[in-house]
DNA sequence: CTCCCGATAT
DNA sequence: ATATCAGGAG
């Protein structure tokens, strides 16, 4: 896609979504943390379902830490991969206790120290919480960049690192949303509705998915 | 590259 | 039955 389109991509992204927020419910940093290393391979609705009460339950790093693994496992068990899970909130509020002075810290080079934050889920507390310009490469962001023909990576990090490049730096943050609603609403991964997309006019992908 | 791993749509 | 869902670690 050429710089023209993409710009047009923008404004067209801008209309059909004008406030992006992130769809997991969160009231603080570590909410937001937790939430969104559970969200891996998850759909947010379960992650919503599955914080509600969780958040009840743990309100500080610490909390996550006096219960016995296995009734976290057991407070996240819908969530899918529970015990990778568990371990990585546990592991991660220690390290918040021990390295970070219990808070959540707001730039990348820390964030992605954590257990169970990688570029993405730094990324997304980044944008969504401390208002840091960031491109989150999920499995929506990664699926639309290639049909739309952002990129040709298949890696992530590549991916985001390409989207960089494009995507004026304060808008990353808001085109990272605004790319997993559109995901989510219409370029969905199995049955993609293109006749009812906004970009299906300068999307190289359109037709050829429709009519596969 | 493989494993983790429950819930839901197709 | 299988693909996919707001990925990350070994």
């Amino acid at each position: 896609m050429k710089k023209p389109e993409v710009k047009k991509m923008l404004s067209i992204l801008k209309k059909e979504f004008p406030e992006p927020k992130s769809a997991l419910n969160f009231s603080n940093p570590l909410e937001l943390l937790i939430a969104t290393i559970l969200s891996a391979q998850s759909t947010d609705k379960i992650i919503n379902e599955v914080t509600k009460e969780l958040f009840r339950k743990y309100k500080k790093p610490e909390d996550y830490i006096k219960v016995p693994i296995t009734q976290l496992e057991k407070d996240i068990k819908k969530t899918g991969f529970f015990h990778n899970k568990s371990k990585s909130l546990r592991g991660c509020c220690e390290k918040l206790i021990n390295d970070f002075n219990g808070k959540v810290p707001d730039n990348l080079e820390d964030l992605v120290t954590l257990p169970g934050v990688g570029r993405k889920t730094a990324n997304c507390v980044l944008g969504n919480y401390f208002g840091k310009p960031g491109i989150v490469v999920d499995t929506h962001v990664k699926r639309l960049s290639q049909r739309l023909g952002l990129t040709e990576q298949e890696n992530p990090d590549k991916i985001e690192f390409d989207l960089m490049e494009i995507i004026p730096k304060k808008e990353w943050t808001d085109f990272s949303n605004r790319l997993i609603l559109l995901g989510r609403k219409y370029c969905i991964a199995r049955k993609p509705k293109c006749e009812e997309c906004p970009l299906q006019k300068i999307c190289p992908s359109a037709f050829n998915v429709e009519k596969k």
